[in-house]
DNA sequence: GATCTATGTAGAT
DNA sequence: TCTACCTAGATCG
């Protein structure tokens, strides 16, 4: 259930735990044994993170790539390990931490070539150092609305339905708009609020857009959809009006009509 | 406990 | 544009 902020998190956070170990790697739900017996027993050099892609480098060009889709999440616990419990694709043992990893859309062995034909295929990475005039260039050149442009990969890496969102809202823009009818200055609020969120969720490990302020209770005890502004709610915070849940580009919108214009 | 829903993408149609 | 993937938290009873 990640978006980008959350597989740079779990990047630092195995890179942390698991990289200049040697690993045992097993598949015990099977979907995942050739690639878990190819790294078993090497080496783990590192972890890096690109939009919503995760890529475990192992010694001898063998890279573990994983994409946690809709589904996708880790469980971790302290080695020795419990038996696996329910359906874990990929289980990997350092003599510290084990982690679990469990529903990903991607878990697959590929090599750096491939590792680079994916980055090839992403948009700038605001948490990648990803350049704003790059996303603008492809953003105002588009016809298409600005809220499908904020979800497409190739566009910019690792924004989904909740940033794309809480951008929109905070920015104050219709999601309709095409892209080549925004002004620069429409754009680099839009870019800075993106920025700022994503840094925050990376910080939280979630994504939280209230401010301490509005949430009226610490970050950390949000649960829910009180961690944002828009995504999932029916009453504006600004203006108090109906929320209002369109389709753009086949994902829920949720904005509001009076707000954003 | 049953049911609903979802922060994503690939591949088919 | 539609469907499959396949897990877990929220909600309802």
């Amino acid at each position: 259930m990640p978006e980008g902020h959350k597989t740079h998190y779990l990047a630092r956070e195995h890179n942390q735990r698991y990289a200049g170990e040697r690993l045992d790697v097993s598949s015990p739900q099977g979907r995942f044994s050739d690639g878990a017996g190819a790294v078993s027993g090497r080496v783990l050099e590192s972890v890096q993170a690109a939009g919503k892609h995760l890529f475990y480098e192992f010694e001898g060009n063998r890279i573990v790539h994983v994409h946690l889709g809709r589904y996708g999440s880790y469980a971790e616990q302290a080695s020795p390990p419990e038996p696996p419990r329910g359906q874990v694709r990929l289980r990997a043992i350092s003599p510290t931490h084990t982690l679990d990893l469990r529903g990903p859309s991607q878990c697959r062995l590929i090599d750096q070539e491939a590792q680079q034909s994916i980055r090839d295929s992403l948009g700038p990475d605001p948490l990648n150092g990803g350049k704003k005039t790059d996303v603008w260039s492809a953003i105002s050149k588009s016809g298409k609305p600005i809220g499908g442009l904020l979800l497409d990969q190739s566009i910019v890496a690792g924004v989904g339905n909740i940033f794309r969102a809480e951008a929109l809202f905070e920015t104050g823009l219709d999601p309709h708009i095409p892209g080549n009818k925004l002004t620069p200055d429409q754009f680099t609020r839009l870019w800075k609020s993106l920025v700022k969120m994503m840094k925050l969720g990376l910080k939280h490990g979630r994504i939280i857009t209230v401010a301490a302020k509005e949430a009226g209770k610490p970050l950390e005890e949000l649960a829910g959809n009180e961690r944002f502004r828009i995504y999932g709610k029916t009453d504006c915070p600004r203006c108090g009006g109906n929320i209002a849940v369109d389709s753009v580009a086949s994902r829920k919108m949720h904005w509001c009509p009076e707000c954003q214009s």
